[in-house]
DNA sequence: GTATTTAACTGCGTATGCGTTGATGCATTG
DNA sequence: CAATGCATCAACGCATACGCAGTTAAATAC
């Protein structure tokens, strides 16, 4: 019996509504749908999602945690703006940690089979450059941060990247028509690709540390250039 | 009328009973009076603080988001021991992040009197060192880093900080007897102290991150040499 | 017309109850 | 004796209900 039955690959998680609900909030608010500064009730969240007060006040805390709401009692729950101000406390934070988790995944020495998917995403990155899809070389771009940051074997610097990574998601997006195509910078993914596979920590350290510094100049005179104050 | 009442200096915040249990659940697990490892279940916790379960659920979300407990559906909520390689992740994070802190702090160049916060918890560190009172010392030591993240101006760096710091607040007591007095930790902290008040932010990173980098190797040292593994 | 006080309502904090789920122990069978 | 299946119940997820507090708006007094 039940030979019709397919076991599928993934373990379906039994996910709590409350987890459910903080994810589809943080990407809501991520790709703009809840746009900074709005206030929306728990009431009002609890119907836009089907659920009742209950998940929707577990969520808030969640993503209060991560920085992307706050909780202003009888104002709501209101998506938080980002100012230059913070943009250059998240990038300065970013500037340390990234590096750091280049150095830890160089240190590790990988096998180059372990790398393949970094190696995908770069060469997904200069695909879309070719083609000038600047979105799809965004994706590939988050593809390879992330990757390399959870090749790290850091649990914390993995989570701590990730939050900061988050906050600043929808600016990045929102400069990617803005900046020149980023030729240089993927020729600074593939050094630094190299460097960890050579399992140079410090020179891949070095690498990372220099592109991110460009990125937050780029990024910060870009923002003031277009009069852009809040986001 | 109301010539009676008097108004308190300090605006009593209306503090939801949620956050006074996060609060009060997370002084008892630095100060091991939860200890690693133990179980707790929401009714247990919500007798314990007098409460239903309703904030004992929402603290529990919060300390989980920062790290200190886990919950495990039917298991209740448990305090998280931490491994000797939890002691490396969190402390190569703060390695990086607390030299960025009093960078940031020697950079706003601060008058004399806007540091004399620090300078007092220096002088209580030196006396507590005369009379080898350890306790104190790493009583004033901790008010030490914390004022100086706090000089740094960035709201987040000062959130992340004392997060980690908290984490390992626990082992660093348990370390606390097991050290050589700290006389060199207290010539190393003059010295990143008067960089700041010279507003030199290169040294104060450099001088930060050498300390750091020494109580790191202190730390786990001491750690392995006692066979400690799990707290 | 403006300012102050009061009243009503809205939104939230907390408690509680119900249904579900999964852990545990015992019984039964190989 | 060991292993597996089943039953029981404890714990939790979520919804709902209630009371309070803060906000807003209206009304009255100046």
């Amino acid at each position: 019996m039940n030979a019709g039955k397919v076991k599928l690959a993934e373990v379906e998680k039994p996910v709590s509504q409350a987890a459910r609900v903080a994810g589809i909030l943080q990407g809501m608010i991520t790709n703009n749908e809840l746009p900074p500064g709005s206030n929306y009730l728990e009431a009002e969240l609890g119907e836009m999602l089907g659920v009742s007060r209950t998940p929707i006040r577990e969520a808030a805390v969640i993503l209060a945690s991560r920085g992307l709401v706050e909780i202003r009692p009888r104002h709501g729950i209101r998506v938080l703006p980002l100012t230059i101000a913070d943009m250059v406390e998240i990038y300065d934070i970013l500037i340390e940690l990234e590096p750091l988790a280049a150095f830890k995944a160089a240190e590790r020495a990988y096998p180059e089979k372990d790398l393949s998917g970094l190696d995908e995403s770069l060469i997904q990155m200069e695909s879309a450059l070719k083609r000038e899809d600047r979105k799809e070389w965004a994706a590939a771009d988050d593809r390879f941060h992330q990757g390399l940051v959870s090749l790290s074997g850091s649990r914390r610097l993995e989570e701590v990247i990730a939050m900061y990574s988050t906050q600043v998601h929808r600016v990045r997006l929102l400069t990617l028509y803005m900046r020149p195509l980023p030729h240089a910078s993927n020729e600074n993914h593939r050094a630094l690709y190299d460097a960890i596979r050579n399992a140079e920590p410090e020179r891949a350290r070095e690498l990372h540390h220099e592109h991110r510094v460009e990125a937050k100049a780029l990024l910060i005179s870009l923002l003031e250039q277009n009069n852009l104050s809040r986001f």
